[in-house]
DNA sequence: GTTTCTATGGTCCAAAGCGTATGGTATGAA
DNA sequence: TTCATACCATACGCTTTGGACCATAGAAAC
């Protein structure tokens, strides 16, 4: 029932993020599904690194084909498929950790797009900008709160950490935003 | 010597991000060589919407095609192409301002996909982690503050409202970040 | 005046990533 | 039985990516 691939050249194979995406998830859960992982992802991981759940089917195949996960399909009904670490999968894991990214951030925001290109904007339309970024971060806002609300004894965790950084980022924009939309600049 | 496409389907044109860039960006500087583009996106707006040099050369082309930009190319030497804004390409930027995105940023951030994986870190990693973390933000608000420092004169305009938001965020993020060297969670 | 060096300027393309359309399967209600 | 609705999975065309590669100009060296 267990289909392993051979534990071939494991070396050869290209890591990308969601590589580490599937591995820690399956790591942080256990045997999951693609399924699990997308409900899982989508809660958590996805507001620091969105990607379309369409990889969620795809990477573990590849992961399990180069022996990092081991695969057991279920044999009737819906044909699930279940992943789990396999040794050299966690070791590609520990690997990771060895050396940092060594790099910061990319930030794609159209809201700032328009913003440097504000000056062919009326008043109105900078203030109307600030104004709807200035409820949207709110309700992010409101959202990552009711996730940390939801887990207050895994507060201080390690796992929590990525959303207190959400928190003070979605702090600073809404309070970026609103100076902007208080004090406009003229040009 | 001057190029134009038929005024065609413009209405049918396909605008993506990089779509405005190039306008926005041949709006603020007047008619431009893609590579006098690359040059002044490497300086500014790439910081906060990252993409490949490779496409300020065929975006422009594309949206000429469409009547957006007018083409003018260098008859002798290296052949340059000059673009400079259509009224149709006016017209494009204006109606993009008219409804703002209605979305927050996109974050990825390798160092939070460790970071929520820590669990599988040792104590040492994960400070090691947020020093070079650390390291990295100092970097970029050096960078970011002498871009300020040079453009003083404009300091309080809209064009620099954005590396005002770089500047926070990146604050917001070296804080986290010490934070979590001075005071690692256990786990 | 020819060679060489370097910065400038531009093109191409294979591979990766994206998003969505679509199509099955289980469950419970009508 | 059937319908409706979640649940679950895959396929595929299109865009984006990033970097390799090419080409030109001008200056310096000889």
């Amino acid at each position: 029932m267990s289909k392993h691939a051979s534990p071939c050249d494991a070396a050869a194979i290209r890591l990308s993020p969601v590589s580490y995406l599937v591995m820690g998830l399956i790591g942080l859960r256990g045997p999951s599904t693609p399924y699990e992982l997308k409900r899982a992802a989508g809660r958590s991981v996805n507001y620091f690194w969105p990607f379309p759940h369409s990889q969620l089917y795809g990477e573990p195949e590849r992961l399990a084909a180069f022996g990092l996960l081991a695969q057991e399909q279920e044999e009737g009904g819906r044909h699930r498929k279940m992943y789990s670490l396999t040794e050299a999968g966690r070791k590609a894991l520990d690997d990771w950790f060895l050396s940092p990214p060594g790099e910061v951030f990319e930030m794609r925001d159209m809201a700032v797009l328009q913003l440097f290109f504000s000056e062919f904007m009326s008043r109105e339309q900078l203030v109307a900008l600030a104004a709807d970024q200035m409820r949207l971060y709110r309700e992010r806002l409101a959202v990552l709160e009711a996730i940390a609300a939801q887990n207050v004894e895994r507060e201080g965790t390690r796992r929590m950490a990525p959303l207190d950084l959400g928190l003070r980022m979605a702090r600073t924009c809404l309070e970026f935003w609103s100076d902007m939309a208080a004090h406009p600049p003229e040009a």
